[in-house]
DNA sequence: GTTCAATGTAAGTGGTATTTACATTAAATG
DNA sequence: CATTTAATGTAAATACCACTTACATTGAAC
């Protein structure tokens, strides 16, 4: 009953492997485990992975997946602490971001790059990334608490989005502080965030004919 | 005279192994290169880099010089090319951005990655990289020209770079149109930018008592 | 012209991902 | 319950890679 060693089948491989990964990417800080540590660390031979994953690559995306839960996991509880529509809950969420970029380093990167994802799995991302569709509830209630449900929310959540991701990036890069070194990332996106909400609540009493993309499209 | 092979040695094994990785790295797509392929693509053996660079990561961190001499290139092309302080020149500066990080994909991702520098070279490419600093000295120049030069620029350059960097990488990673097909990341920044700009001017009137780091520091 | 430091080569070393042929075993089938 | 079978493990390769070492060549300084 034991579920240690002095058994031929693991039981559970896959997931062990994925913990293993996740445990070896935490600790070192980067993606550059090898596949023989990680069939180590739970007591296999190098070639079992194989059996579980065609190669290194679907590992690690099994792994960004865990990364994913993480960040969703965190925007949730981010949402639930705030008072719904709160421009203090949309701060909040961003420096939730900008703490898992630092904290979880190499899962922050890892979540991002392209690992040549079939087209399948990208379609799957859309409803597995929770934390973008918190962003967008939020902004969306936010416009319609200041009396302007009549924005395109899911765009302005993007453009947020683009400058938290933009920050936390070359903060992880250490390119942040580089011209000058007092610039404090959230200070930085609470600006930032404040200046675009403030801004698009007043563009959209603006009547400019140029399409802005700020307006809820038809 | 000829320049070609029959020579013991090279003559300029270290400049040709730079151009031999960008060439590679540029063909390819990625930065797995070998090195022994880039020594190959010059005629001469897979010990011979090491004449040159202590390791791939020195290599690849001479590319990187290269890449930024290269965006710096466009960014000074883009200032010339519009009047100082014009609000299409900072957009156009956008679109230069972007469009860098579309066509120099694997560059791009090269120039913003923490390769471990030094000290030394971190202070180094805060004089190199000329592209930040044509963006400050636009945004200097806008805002003087909006009767209000006393912004803190560089602070101001660093939220539109962090947008631009956010949009530019996450379209890379294929991220920014997962939600919304639709959506152009040119479209998205020049929005971004322009209600920055502007609520920035406006803040600047308001008589707020919070430290917004929107005003020059003392 | 000789010496020497710079720069090249050939042949390793140790690490890596991944494959192949074979071993074990849990579960399905008779 | 016995047998088959497919899943899942192992050991031992293969091929590639970064990097090192001992030796070879050569341009330039003396």
């Amino acid at each position: 009953m034991s579920p240690t060693r002095c058994r031929y089948h693991h039981g559970d491989l896959r997931n062990a492997l994925i913990i293993a990964a996740a445990e070896l990417i935490e600790c070192a800080g980067t993606l550059d485990f090898s596949m023989a540590e990680a069939a180590a660390k739970v007591g296999v031979s190098a070639a079992a992975p194989y059996r579980h994953f065609a190669d290194k690559e679907e590992l690690l995306r099994a792994v960004r997946d865990l990364a994913f839960l993480g960040l969703d996991h965190r925007a949730m509880e981010t949402l639930e602490a705030h008072e719904a529509g709160s421009l203090e809950g949309m701060l909040a969420l961003g420096h939730t971001y900008l703490a898992f970029a630092r904290e979880k380093r190499a899962f922050f990167s890892l979540m991002w790059e392209d690992r040549g994802d079939s087209a399948e799995r990208r379609l799957e991302a859309q409803t597995k990334y929770g934390g973008f569709h918190v962003l967008v509830t939020m902004v969306q209630t936010f416009c319609e608490k200041q009396g302007n449900g009549d924005v395109d929310a899911l765009y302005i959540a993007t453009q947020i989005w683009s400058m938290a991701h933009g920050i936390a990036t070359l903060e992880a890069n250490q390119m942040l502080d580089l011209f000058d070194a007092s610039i404090q990332p959230e200070h930085l996106l609470d600006d930032g965030a404040r200046t675009m909400l403030t801004g698009i609540l007043n563009t959209s009493a603006d009547p400019s004919p140029k399409r802005t993309g700020l307006q809820k499209r038809a």
